[in-house]
DNA sequence: AAAAAATTAGTACCTGGTACCAAGAATAGT
DNA sequence: ACTATTCTTGGTACCAGGTACTAATTTTTT
C-alpha cells in the first residue's frame, strides 16, 4: 500500500498545485495531465475538499471583485494630456482597494505604477522598460484624492531617457521621482 | 408595436443593470426579477450579446485574477518566508495581465510593487508607508517567470527603517531597491 | 381583420459536474 | 501463496444552466 499512497500522496499535492496556479481546469483536463482517470481526481477533490469548477471560477469572481486599478490598460490612471517625446499629465482617483486598509492611506506602489507608467507612455517608442528609478515619497494620500502626476522628459540619449515626474493633490506635491527609462526596438525582444 | 417595443427596450435596460449589479444572476433569477419568461431573456441576452451566466463569471474571475495582485491583499505576491523585524521573501509568478502587451516583458511597477510591499510587510508596525526609494532593473523579466523577492532590514533609527530588496528569478538579479519606509503609529492618522 | 412583432412553450443536446454502485487492479499482512 | 484492504476505474442516473432550434400564442400595428 506504501507506493500506492506514496503514488496518490504526490497527485494529490500535484493536484492542488495545479488548481492553485489555474482554478479553471476542468476534472477531464485534470485526469489528462495527471494521467489518471476522471473518477480518480473526483475521488481526490473529494478527499481534499476542493469544489468543483464552477464553485472554484465564483470563488475567484467573488474575491477578486473590487475596484480596477493595476488591471486592464497599460497606464495607470486617466491620462489627461499627452505630448508623446515632450510631456504628459495622468489622475489617479484613490480608491479604497488601493489603500493600507487600516488607514485609509495609498499604498506606495500605486503612486509609483502612476508616475511609472506615465514616464513610459511619454516616450516615443512602442515600447520602453525602466531602468532605474529615484524616488520620494512627500506626505500620505488618502482615500478620495486625486493624484494628477506631471511627467517631463529631461534628457534623451539615444534609446535612453531620463523622466522627471511630480504628482500633486490640489496643487501640493506628494511625489517625485526620476525614472530612467530604455525605449525597446521593435523586434529582438526574447519571449 | 410602440408600447411593445417600449417595454423590451426598457426591460432589456432594466436586465443589463441588474447583471452590471450582480453578474450572478441566472435567467431564471432575471425572468423571476422582471417577470417574463426565460426564454424571453435569453433572447435580450442573444439581443444585446450578452454572454451566458457561467461565461460571465469567467470574465469577472479573470478579471479578478489581474487585479487581485494589486487590489486585494496588502501584499504583491505569496510570502513565503517573514521575520518580522528582519527579513522577508515573496514569490510573484509573471502572468500576462502583468506584461505589456507587445513584448510580455513584465511592467516594471509590479516588480516595484512586490518589493515595495515585501519591504513594508518585513516592518514591525501596523502600517508602514513608503517614503523614497531607489531602484534599478538588472534584466526584463518575463510572463511566465517566477521572481523571488528578498527584504533585508539594514538600518532601523526609530521608526525609520532602510530595507534592501533584491529580486531574482533562478539566481539570476533582475531587480534591486532601497526603500526608504516609516513605521506609523497606530493612531493620528486623519483619514 | 390581416400582417408583423414580441413572447412563450417545447424539444434535443451540451458541459461539468454529483451521487451512487460495482468491477478490476494493486498492495499489505499473514 | 492467499486473502483482505485499499485504490482505481467504469457505468449509470440525475442536475443546473445553459445553446439551438421550431412552433404556437399573444400583442401590437397598420
Amino acid at each position: 500500500m506504501a507506493k500506492c499512497s506514496l503514488n496518490k500522496n504526490t497527485r494529490q499535492r500535484q493536484l492542488s498545485r495545479y488548481l492553485e496556479e489555474d482554478p479553471f481546469l476542468t476534472d477531464e483536463d485534470l485526469a489528462c495531465i495527471l494521467k489518471v482517470s476522471v473518477q480518480t481526481i473526483r475521488l481526490d477533490r473529494f478527499d481534499m475538499q476542493i469544489p468543483e469548477l464552477r464553485e472554484r471560477v465564483k470563488n475567484v469572481a467573488r474575491g477578486g471583485r473590487q475596484l480596477r486599478t493595476m488591471a486592464g490598460g497599460e497606464l495607470v490612471g486617466d491620462l489627461v494630456d499627452l505630448e508623446i517625446g515632450n510631456s504628459g499629465m495622468s489622475i489617479l482617483p484613490v480608491t479604497p482597494a488601493m489603500t493600507l486598509s487600516k488607514t485609509s492611506v495609498a499604498r506606495g506602489h500605486h503612486i509609483f505604477a502612476q508616475a511609472n507608467s506615465l514616464a513610459i507612455a511619454v516616450i516615443d517608442a512602442g515600447a520602453a522598460l525602466t531602468g532605474a528609478a529615484r524616488v520620494s515619497y512627500k506626505r500620505p494620500v488618502y482615500c478620495g484624492e486625486k493624484i494628477l502626476a506631471k511627467a517631463v522628459i529631461k534628457i534623451k540619449k539615444g534609446n535612453k531617457y531620463m523622466v522627471k515626474v511630480t504628482s500633486e493633490v490640489k496643487d501640493e506635491i506628494v511625489f517625485k521621482g526620476k525614472f530612467l527609462v530604455f525605449a525597446l526596438q521593435e523586434e529582438g525582444v526574447p519571449q
